[in-house]
DNA sequence: TCTGGGGTCCTAGGACCC
DNA sequence: TCTGGGGTCCTAGGACCC
């Protein structure tokens, strides 16, 4: 154990969704949910005002809409996110050079790294109150929840206890008395399964997983997980601030609105898909040597079929090869819910495939890449009037698609530097409606910035 | 009309090697 | 004339996270 509070974990208060409030001041203050707008979507991110609703994330949406009839259904924006997620990044960078982002919305600080004294309490609340309102500033008003302590686990039990908005800091010493009354599941990775199989041997709170026996633990959920279980309940945790974490793979998949069973279509979708990952593939300048199908069928069994080559390849063609030939090998009469192809097993170079054990003759300069049936390329929402997606009219200016349908599209003139906004209604095929060329600035967006994906 | 998409990590069994 | 054993690689599945 850290003898300082010397690790921050910082936590965008529903981040997609306050994104949204942000941009559409229409609506602040009112249930927001951001998800699959789709029969089989489910919710990515509810607003505070849609979780009184009982809305949660990975809820079907249709459930959602059940519980929140009046939200705001919005589908992601999510090149947006990215947008403000990197001036949070930056502003963590600041701070330390030890960041380690967890996902878009979330990061580990090495705050000892970054010359802070971590002995002293009130000048670490300060930090942390000034990170928040620094944040607050430059992301022209979204909020965090930030933890600090001595261990990643406590700062970030810490930033989830601080929800919403708000700054814990916890006292070296004072972690097991803080994390003893909590319910196990509130360790992170002890999700209804694990907490299932801890109820089952009397385990219900952290203080229960103290007393139980490491072997025990070890029987149940596993030996690597079973005894940092049992370690974690005394707050011990000692995993250090890692940053440029390297990916290890990666993947596309695609849930159909009514289930696949045309095997064309299904080898379409899996060329289709081949070409976006070896696309970001390539950017991320590696060969992979993994190749993964998925397929779930409508009874949401799940199959995952890889093969691993003798040398790496960046290839669209081979990638789409592999994938088309393992799914050649399955049965999907039943129909296909889901498709979905990735690559994994990275390597800095590409590397000459001495044997082909399936025969498979395909010479890389040989493929007429272009010949592929769909360019790596994807258009967001049907249509392209995905409810909350930007759009641009000379006479009105930016906003937002509030609604479409019947070959019309109603739109909501208003940005995050407007007021609310006067609502118009148009044909869908209004060629005075064109979506924005690029995002609307931030004036924090550091030039360092990444391109955006399409 | 149940149940997304993009990831990480772990487990377990079989092949293969020394 | 059962019955080794450790290590690595590969495959498939599954839990979990946001």
């Amino acid at each position: 154990m850290r003898p300082t509070a010397s690790i921050l974990h910082l936590d965008l208060d529903a981040f997609f969704a306050a994104v949204e409030q942000r941009d559409k001041p229409s609506l602040r203050g009112k249930p927001v949910i951001v998800g699959g707008v789709g029969q089989r979507g489910v919710v990515s991110t509810a607003s505070y005002e849609a979780r009184a609703f009982g809305v949660r994330s990975a809820m079907p949406s249709h459930e959602a809409r059940r519980r929140a009839p009046n939200a705001a259904f919005l589908s992601g924006r999510y090149d947006v996110y990215r947008q403000s997620s990197q001036i949070v990044m930056a502003l963590l960078r600041e701070l330390s050079p030890l960041v380690e982002p967890l996902s878009i919305d979330e990061a580990f600080v090495d705050l000892e790294a970054g010359g802070h004294d971590c002995r002293d309490l009130d000048a670490l609340r300060a930090l942390g109150q000034q990170l928040r309102a620094d944040l607050f500033e430059r992301t022209e008003g979204l909020t965090a929840s930030v933890g600090i302590g001595s261990s990643k686990f406590i700062a970030k039990v810490g930033s989830e206890m601080a929800k919403p908005n708000g700054l814990l800091v916890v006292s070296p010493g004072s972690e097991v008395e803080m994390v003893s009354p909590l319910p196990a599941r509130a360790v992170p990775g002890v999700g209804p399964v694990t907490m299932e199989k801890l109820e089952r041997l009397g385990i219900k709170t952290v203080a229960d997983l103290q007393r139980a026996e490491p072997a025990e633990l070890v029987r149940e959920v596993g030996r690597t997980w079973g005894e940092a279980l049992h370690e974690l309940a005394f707050a011990r945790d000692d995993r250090p601030v890692s940053p440029h974490r390297e990916a290890k793979s990666i993947s596309i998949e695609d849930t159909f609105e009514t289930d696949l069973t045309d095997r064309p279509e299904l080898e379409r979708t899996a060329t289709r898909d081949a070409a976006i990952v070896a696309d970001r593939l390539r950017r991320s300048g590696q060969f992979a040597r993994t190749i993964t199908l998925k397929v779930r069928l409508g009874d949401f069994t799940t199959w995952t079929r890889s093969r691993t080559l003798n040398g790496a390849t960046d290839s669209t063609e081979r990638i789409a090869q592999v994938a088309r030939d393992l799914l050649a090998a399955l049965d999907v009469r039943e129909g296909v819910r889901l498709l979905g192809v990735g690559v994994a097993n990275f390597t800095q170079a590409a590397q000459e495939e001495l044997f082909d054990l399936e025969g498979d003759q395909v010479r890389e300069q040989d493929v007429v890449t272009t010949s592929l049936e769909a360019p790596p390329v994807r258009v967001r929402g049907r249509g392209g009037w995905s409810p909350g997606s930007e759009v641009e009219h000379p006479d009105f200016g930016r906003g937002w698609v509030w609604g479409s349908g019947l070959g019309r599209v109603t739109v909501r003139f208003e940005t995050r530097l407007t007021g609310v906004g006067p609502v118009r209604t148009f044909r869908t095929d209004d060629e005075a409606l064109t979506r924005p060329e690029a995002l609307l600035p931030m004036t924090w967006d550091s030039p360092a910035a990444e391109p955006v994906e399409a």
